[in-house]
DNA sequence: TCTGGGGTCCTAGGACCC
DNA sequence: TCTGGGGTCCTAGGACCC
């Protein structure tokens, strides 16, 4: 077993809410946060008064009377994000991203050329803050989960090690909604059997947590809470799914209404998978009714599909029989629809050109293959003009935009 | 004044196969 | 006629993370 922490979590602090006080100085020391309808970040100075992401916008006026509310500058958000990530990848390239402002690093094999990893940290941290002008915070263990969480307790803009000798030590004076997986149900349910540290979650008995929490659950908290943390870092990973959604206010359910935000969805999901030449055989809707309780559908096919076309009316077939199941339900507020079941086709890449079609590829028929190529040369004309240049534009669908593309593309993983 | 959007993983029941 | 058990896949719902 490792012996020597070398596991560097770096998360950097407020994210978007700091790159706004970076742009516009008068933000400095104030309380702001980035949207309007809804908070999609909040400054550390707003987070005093309890904003916070996800909360919406009249609650956080509330809490925090003089909360200063800005636009995001989200193409800057993800370059900044990726400046920094690159900073980390200048030491190692064992670097595994968890989100725009988020990674693991394991500097195990660069120490020789860069001293120490809390030297390396130190370096990190004063490159983001001199080049970028941003806070970062860094927490060092022998574990990632343990890096994480000293990261977190770093916050904001500090550095934390947690020395091997004293990780038990370390971990169980902290409260079990720092641990990876615990939320506020989690949370909730241990604290009826009076379990608020993770010291406290160690010592009690198996069954009990199963019973509480389901067996993976028990399986996973008891090893974090023992420290046998085992993952690794992975350089690379895949999205598994793409999805899209749209929270579209409060309206009738009917088809004058979800037909075209279903085209709309469907069209930006198709236009990733096509991209990068994947497809999916599950195709998943979801409903959220006017009360926000929501329902899903799904279907597997025997073929994967990436075209706008078919995508759409399967996912309107699948919204239909959600409203026949709930016919009292005349309100619906969000339509989401996901695709499962990756695969990748290179080869309808190769052949795309000669017309034709990969038998094991292609979405079913010959109309699936021509839908796909009509797909392809829209795509093409949207590279080189834009994605409003042609096709279901959301304009054209009357689908209100209720946050700008630019925010969704930060949270799309890598297909 | 009623809450965004992108994902991952787990559970439980049922169908179906051997 | 009733009995058995294991494995895989699909579906719906839910917790969680950023």
């Amino acid at each position: 077993m490792d012996t020597t922490a070398t596991i560097l979590h770096a998360d950097l602090d407020a994210f978007y809410a700091s790159v706004e006080q970076l742009l516009d100085p008068t933000l400095r020391g104030k309380p702001i946060a980035v949207g309007g309808g809804v908070v999609l970040a909040a400054s550390y100075e707003a987070k005093a008064f309890g904003v916070s992401g996800g909360m919406p916008g009249w609650r956080a006026r509330e809490l925090c009377p003089h909360l200063i509310f800005v636009d995001g500058h989200f193409k800057k958000y993800q370059r900044l994000g990726d400046a920094a990530i690159s900073v980390l990848t200048d030491f190692t390239p064992l670097v595994e991203r968890i989100s725009i402002d988020e990674a693991f690093a394991d500097v195990a094999g660069c120490t020789h050329l860069f001293g120490t990893p809390a030297k390396i940290a130190s370096a990190v941290r004063c490159r983001v803050r001199t080049e970028l002008g941003l806070p970062i915070s860094i927490g060092i263990a022998r574990t990632k989960h343990l890096a994480k969480i000293a990261s977190q307790v770093a916050k904001p803009d500090g550095l934390v090690v947690v020395d091997p000798a004293t990780e038990l030590a370390f971990l169980h004076d902290l409260p079990v909604e720092l641990m990876w997986g615990v939320g506020p149900v989690t949370r909730a349910r241990l604290a009826e059997i009076d379990v608020h540290t993770i010291g406290q979650l160690a010592q009690v008995p198996g069954w009990s947590l199963e019973q509480l929490l389901g067996r993976a659950a028990r399986d996973k908290l008891t090893a974090l809470a023992w420290n046998r943390d085992r993952r690794e870092i992975k350089t690379q990973r895949r999205a598994k799914s793409a999805g899209a959604q749209s929270a579209l206010g409060k309206k009738p359910a009917e088809e004058q209404v979800f037909r075209p935000a279903l085209r709309h969805l469907a069209d930006r999901i198709g236009t990733r998978l096509r991209a990068r030449f994947r497809s999916g055989r599950t195709v998943a809707v979801r409903v959220r009714f006017g009360d926000l309780r929501s329902v899903t559908r799904s279907v597997t096919l025997d073929a994967p599909i990436s075209a706008t076309a078919i995508l759409a009316e399967i996912a309107e077939e699948l919204v239909r029989r959600v409203l026949a199941d709930h016919p009292d339900e005349k309100i619906i507020s969000l339509l989401a629809i996901s695709v499962s079941h990756l695969e990748t086709c290179w080869d309808i890449q190769l052949e795309l050109p000669l017309g034709l079609g990969d038998e094991k590829c292609r979405p079913g028929t010959k109309r699936g293959m021509a839908r796909w190529s009509a797909d392809r040369a829209m795509d093409l004309i949207r590279d080189r003009f834009g994605y409003d240049a042609v096709g279901y534009g959301s304009v054209a669908l009357g689908v209100s935009r209720a946050v700008p593309d630019a925010f969704r593309e930060l949270a799309e993983k890598d297909l």
